[in-house]
DNA sequence: ATACTATATTCATAATCTTGAATATAGGTG
DNA sequence: CACCTATATTCAAGATTATGAATATAGTAT
């Protein structure tokens, strides 16, 4: 295959706002679906079939902790090209840390982290 | 417009071979469309098309010079985006720089520059 | 085993992107 | 003005992606 057909299948798995979100989720460590799924206020199968997209792509691997599943990012430098588009496209870099955007996470982790939670984030609407 | 939108917006501008291999052309400036045809032998309306595509994004500008129209790259940080996609696919740093992968471009530039041309590419697939 | 929870998969349709073909236009030249 | 050259635009069909809905599965707990 093309290197220039390699990079834009690259490009492809992370040109989407659910990705992206999902991504800017998982930039502060790994996180379970239903996690992204309360703070991202997306169905869960949705999700999960980003998730797929990503894991195919190979930027994203998961862990499975009991009932949950631990998604982590797997090639850090997607954060690099994620801050430059930020920057291209005049997005104020790094927004604070969403760790919890609320309270509807049950998992083991959100409930422990969720003394500490103050932010919340616009919902993404599907697709354009 | 949500920020994961224009960011994916932003992305979606570059995430396609003949685009990327355009970029690419455009890393040691300024370029002619007629340059662009003669080096990655693609069909002058395509590469209108495409360039098309990545003045609409902001990405580059044009400029014209006689009968020929300079285009250059306005968004350079474009550029650091392409490195780092470049690393995380595995893909051998900058290549050389490719001034003239032929002979056949008879604008100007390409006249007078002709003399140091070494190099030649790999032809891209339209699509995949 | 049964039931429950968290997550994945399949399917169908709509929306968007890709690309070739034909054609148009703008600037330059005689 | 007539004609050439370089580049842009329009159109249509095919390919791919996005996404909702329904359903399946794997691990846990009883």
């Amino acid at each position: 295959m093309d290197v220039y057909e390699t990079q834009s299948n690259f490009l492809k798995a992370i040109s989407h706002s659910a990705r992206l979100a999902i991504l800017d989720i998982l930039r502060d460590g790994e996180q379970c679906v239903c996690h992204m799924e309360a703070t991202l206020n997306l169905r869960q199968a949705y999700i999960s079939q980003q998730l797929m997209v990503l894991k195919q792509a190979e930027l994203v691997d998961s862990r499975r902790d009991g009932l949950n599943l631990y998604y982590r990012v797997i090639k850090p430098e997607v954060f690099t090209v994620l801050e430059t588009i930020r920057s291209l496209t005049g997005i104020p870099s790094k927004p604070p840390k969403h760790k919890h955007a609320n309270t509807d996470c049950p998992c083991p982790k959100c409930s422990i982290e969720i003394t500490t939670l103050t932010t919340s984030f616009a919902l993404i609407q599907p697709n354009k």
